[in-house]
RNA sequence: GGAGAGGUGGCUGAGUGGUCUAAAGCGCUCGCCUGCUAAGCGAGUGGGGGAUGAAAAUCCCCUCGAGGGUUCAAAUCCCUCCCUCUCCGCCA
């Protein structure tokens, strides 16, 4: 959530991110709804104000002057009762609108309306040639390590049984990552994936992703669909001591999507599931620091994906690619052999206040309090991860074969 | 799932309808004293929102787990929910 203060303050700017986000609205109603809102509590607490003293009066008084002045105290109740009615009416209604207006895009995030226009930043790796590439379900399948078609008699589309050595991969991939940032100074982290509804407001998630949260209505929980909700709210209502951040974290979870809407997309393997592990990172940050510490982050995904001997490339994701809480967010995508084409496997964004402001999460710099900065990131996309793998060291024969370096960190050389 | 106890400021903890504008202690900050990271003395110490203002500031409202109710007035009384702890049962 914005400050509302930007509607008095500095209403230039937020038209202007109106304008780069292409989101169409009648400004004039909300400020209108802005400003009869402050003017109906304003007129509440002025009642209320008189309501209180009074009240003093009252208590000092003796029965004589007390039942003089009782009438008007409870006149002014009842008025003050009325005015408080109508106050958080005018409230509610503003906020409606107002949670749903996105994050100010960073002055350096590409403009541009969708992911066409998104702005590739850099190229790493060498994809190699491949002269029948297959794709990641037909080795997997083949070789016994990935099945769908039970999965979806038992589940539904959209899941997977993972077998094998391809199991064993996953958990030596996890555990190399949470190594790695236990080493950078991330707790690993284990986090809840059932929520309650106030963590999926505070991150953003609700109310306009709502359709890809599963939920769990006899207990009013919902899954997460990424560890990023559990581990932003662990520091809910918090002021956390300056000098202890950067607060970073790895949280390792199983992440539940719904993928409402995307019928007909991926729907070979295990790229796009309703259910995948997840190393995320997520950060609570200085103001001042956030724009290195998502350089930082980033810096992270990319040393792990040229330890996997990926080829990747990273993409600055433009103002209408960007989801509503994210300020700035660069996406690193993976090549994949058998589409002929770069894939996203890891997202990292710069949140600024978005979410702190709705946790309410501060920071005390010398006098004054301020709300810190999040970022997220992702470690390791597993699923993800394990199709890139596959693909980019597939062998002719129909095995795949990883180098001395890789296998490593995958404690399996070979899959066949 | 059953029975009980309890949630007060950074922490401990007092407070059962009206100077609670929340005692006291600890901690923290500043000052004094002291020839040395002690003791003592003094002062100050939460958060959020709003009005006026260029600003500094001044004033007001809210905040004793959350929400609602009773009352002129609620930390205090009533209701609902959440959380923590203890005992029993069940359980990976």
């Amino acid at each position: 959530m914005l400050d509302p203060q930007i509607l008095n303050k500095n209403l230039e700017e937020f038209k202007e991110n109106l304008q780069k986000r292409e989101i169409e609205l009648d400004l004039d109603v909300l400020i209108e709804l802005d400003d009869k809102r402050r003017k109906a509590k304003f007129e509440a607490e002025q009642v209320r104000a008189e309501q209180n003293k009074l009240s003093k009066e009252i208590a000092k008084s003796d029965k004589k002057t007390k039942d003089e002045l009782l009438p008007k105290a409870t006149e002014l109740s009842d008025k003050f009762k009325k005015l408080s009615v109508i106050a958080e009416k005018e409230e509610k209604l503003f906020f409606e609108h107002w949670v749903k207006i996105p994050n100010i895009v960073d002055v350096t995030s590409p403009v541009g309306s969708s992911e066409e226009d998104n702005k590739e930043i850099k190229k790493i790796g060498e994809v190699k040639e491949y002269k029948n590439p297959k794709n990641h379900l037909e080795i997997g399948e083949s070789l016994g390590l990935i099945n769908v078609e039970k999965a979806s008699e038992v589940s539904g589309s959209r899941f997977s049984y993972i077998f094998g050595d391809l199991v064993k991969i996953e958990f030596n991939l996890v555990s190399y990552v949470l190594n790695k940032l236990s080493e950078k100074g991330f707790t690993p982290t284990v986090p809840p994936v059932l929520v309650r509804e106030n963590a999926l407001y505070g991150t953003g998630f609700f109310p306009d992703d709502a359709e890809q949260v599963y939920e769990i209505p006899n207990d009013d929980l919902f899954l997460v669909g990424t560890s990023e909700v559990s581990l932003a709210a662990l520091h809910g209502d918090e002021i956390l001591e300056h000098k202890s951040l950067p607060l970073r974290y790895a949280g390792f979870s199983t992440c539940f999507r719904r993928e409402a809407g995307t019928y007909g997309k991926d729907t070979t393997g295990i790229f796009r599931v309703h259910q995948f592990d997840k190393v995320e990172m997520f950060s609570f940050c200085d103001p001042e620091k956030s724009k290195d510490e998502h350089e930082y982050l980033l810096s992270i995904e990319e040393e792990i994906l040229r330890d996997l001997e990926i080829p990747y490339r990273v993409v600055d994701v433009c103002s209408g690619d960007l989801g509503a809480s994210a300020a700035k967010k660069y996406d690193i995508e993976a090549w994949i052999p058998s589409e002929e084409t770069y894939r996203e496997v890891t997202s990292c964004s710069n949140t600024t206040d978005y979410q702190s402001r709705r946790l309410n999460i501060r920071t005390k710099k010398e006098k004054d309090t301020s709300l810190i900065h999040t970022l997220n990131g992702t470690a390791l996309a597993v699923g993800r991860i394990l199709i890139a793998l596959i693909e980019n060291n597939q062998q002719e024969d129909g095995s795949v074969s990883f180098s001395d370096e890789l296998s490593k960190i995958t404690k399996v050389q070979r899959l066949s």
